[in-house]
DNA sequence: GTGAATGCAAACTCTTTGCATGACT
DNA sequence: AGTCATGCAAAGAGTTTGCATTCAC
């Protein structure tokens, strides 16, 4: 398993267009700063805060307000062209989603916060396995991971 | 749900009690506030909000202050007497913590919102192997199911 | 008596919403 | 032109903190 960082731009490509894509398709109309929104999202590596993006556009020069910033990560959400993850901060963090099901988790690091994506086909075999031994409807799982990143473990 | 709340009241019992004896074994002095706010987490089945336990609180006639309730988990959760669990909500939940490390996790219901908890064993050892794959130090794990509990599926 | 713990209220952070303005089709 | 989308500011929710008072030791 040891590519299990080196993955995401490659996913994510083309990701900020499909998105514009399926956005106008579902009747929404183009506006710059969705688009702002949607590029910044495609940039980044690993899931983010609205505030991430926020500060992201002030920093290019753009005037998207953090009220956009939301309202348009609640429209991905709802067309699950991203996917909310929450590790226990308090705060909502944002990854593309592509159709193609692309899956992983995350490991929060205890020291920097940061955060680790990895995947694990064990794990995902494992949840299958439980989904049908349980008699509840399981439609989708998060697991994150507490521990050191690479960075903080020495 | 009659079924789900049985089991949970022994791993909990004598709960109060050893939170309490190791708060003042830390040094800290024993307060009815705290006492009252372990009483009432020690009694619940699942993970419950700071909000939870304040109302529950207030409904007994007790005066502790929600401040009170925020300072008392921080604590237990501090000397890992609590864990706190967040799932998506924007609240955080906590559960009382055993020693004997009893594990489980939750399934969230898509519809009411319910925390139904589950453990499994062949989940818990795809961690386990997970943990030794990846060349991170990992500490600790949370699973979130999001599904329909056994009274929604209908 | 001393200092920790409490309660209240104010402050803070994250997120959502109301409303007037501006932009896409 | 008709709406949808935006930006701002205000409102909400959850959580934390400052400070005077109370209480445990």
């Amino acid at each position: 398993m040891a590519e299990t960082t080196a993955h995401n731009h490659d996913h994510v490509a083309g990701w900020a267009e499909y998105a514009a894509g399926r956005i106008k398709a579902a009747g929404h109309r183009r506006s710059s700063a969705r688009d702002e929104v949607l590029a910044v999202i495609a940039a980044q590596e690993c899931a983010i805060t609205a505030r991430d993006i926020s500060s992201e556009l002030a920093r290019n020069g753009s005037e998207v307000g953090i009220a956009t910033v939301y309202r348009a990560l609640e429209l991905l959400e709802s067309m699950k062209l991203v996917q909310r993850v929450e590790v226990g901060q308090g705060v909502a963090r944002f990854e593309p989603s592509m159709p193609d099901g692309d899956h992983h988790h995350h490991l929060v690091c205890e020291t920097c916060e940061e955060l680790v994506p990895f995947e694990d086909e064990g794990l995902e075999r494992a949840i299958d396995r439980l989904a049908g031994k349980l008699d509840l409807k399981i439609t989708g799982h998060d697991i994150v991971l507490h521990g050191q990143c690479s960075n903080c473990a020495n």
